[in-house]
DNA sequence: GCGGTAGCCG
DNA sequence: CGGCTACCGC
């Protein structure tokens, strides 16, 4: 089983893009982020056409998560952040894949810093937190894929002095993703590759990508059930250079699991 | 000698397209119009590696006109209406090509009418008209291709009745039009095809251009010195349906005078 | 730099 | 519908 999360920043502009990382990289679940649209515009049919349910959770000009899934419906078994029930963002998406429960997270950048926006990166954070605890507890596979504004250490970057400011990479933020993975959780890609893990974002401008300038934000977090089936992890690098791309690649893992039998 | 008008409604977004037409139809006199660019911006070295000599007078956001000249540089005879020194719109431009005098306007839209656009309209129109009366007394071979935003008559839209109430067809526009021809211009398209001159212009509203359903506002007029040497005039309607298409196509004359020399 | 938004214009 | 101007966000 493939499991994949893509920052795709703007569902419209990048459908073709996506349709056609989805045709080539045959995800079983895609968790993606920065939707940027609402609900009632989100082009449900075309990605229905390319063989995939979909649940979304959409907001007007930013945010949203979608949960899709190869020759399935998936079962939505939340929508939003326990204990962050009035947050007017929509930023966390739930639902169950062939027995797998997955989570599916945009969590905020909380830039500048500091600032309110951090502060409200932490909160949600803490939440997370909370909401992770119980879901590793539960005995049930879990996968939590999606955009964690994070840079876990300074490998997970190219430079880390010119982004020394930035709220990627704060203590604070270091602290509470550390915080995470002390709940057990397994960091797929960093696990498959402990010697120089692949990037997954690099900004627009001008020659960061052709130089490699990137972070490592995009995380899939395994329990202890869905841990010892890790096969295999990585970054589709080459999606993020062509034509009109995401400033995100997607990143993926391969699981122990039979891959979803209809489609 | 070819002599094309192209409103290409917006210089940035349509660079390609325009690049491509250039290239397939080889005009050696192309005026512009709808730049919506300031001068400082417009891509004036593209144009010229695509080998036309070029003049243009811009403005932010809207309006705008240019005339490109292959091979040749444009000798810059006017910029703005005489009559009209204060206008800061940029809608007309002249110059000198290979000894032919050519006008390249943007006449204003004039809707909603009627108000003070459709009278900024007419008061245009008529400083027009004194300008063309001079041109046409010059003895010179004169051109003055362009936006007309005038369809001069019923045969020139696909359903009168649905633009009744707009600036384009209102009998004062039709009126200052017909006013021009009677000074002894030349409507070259309507000349080369009596029986159904083609459209140049489909608002992006879905269906208008598979349908056909467009309006004739782009017009050059040839004066007496030009006139007898009309040999063919035409609308490039492909360009229209491309992607990525300005909602106006270019439309052309072939006059017997020898093209360019140089490129 | 490139997503999204709004309002203005045609 | 799709240019432009702006602004916001990452």
């Amino acid at each position: 089983m493939k499991i994949a999360t893509f920052n795709v920043n703007g569902i419209h502009s990048r459908l073709d893009r996506l349709l056609e990382w989805l045709a080539e990289s045959k995800p079983d679940v895609a968790c993606l982020q920065e939707l940027k649209s609402p609900d009632a515009k989100l082009p449900l049919a075309a990605i229905r056409r390319a063989g995939y349910g979909v649940v979304a959770h959409g907001q007007p000009a930013w945010n949203g998560v979608a949960i899709l899934a190869r020759g399935r419906e998936p079962i939505e078994t939340g929508r939003g952040l326990p204990g962050m029930e009035d947050d007017p963002q929509s930023r966390y998406l739930e639902a169950v894949v062939d027995g797998v429960l997955v989570g599916c997270l945009y969590l905020p950048n909380g830039n500048p810093q500091p600032g309110p926006k951090f502060d409200y990166k932490l909160q949600w954070f803490e939440a997370f937190h909370k909401h992770a605890k119980k879901l590793f507890a539960s005995g049930l596979p879990v996968v939590l894929a999606g955009d964690y504004n994070v840079v876990p250490t300074d490998a997970d970057i190219y430079n880390p002095a010119s982004w020394r400011d930035d709220a990627l990479l704060q203590p604070e933020s270091r602290a509470a993703y550390a915080c995470l993975l002390k709940q057990g959780w397994t960091d797929a890609i960093r696990a498959r590759h402990p010697e120089r893990a692949p990037f997954t974002f690099w900004t627009y401008w001008r020659n960061r990508f052709p130089r490699d300038a990137g972070l490592r934000i995009d995380h899939l977090l395994l329990n202890a059930e869905l841990a010892p089936l890790l096969r295999d992890a990585g970054v589709d690098r080459d999606v993020r250079g062509r034509p009109g791309a995401s400033d995100h690649a997607p990143a993926w893992i391969e699981l122990d699991l039979p891959a979803s039998s209809r489609q």
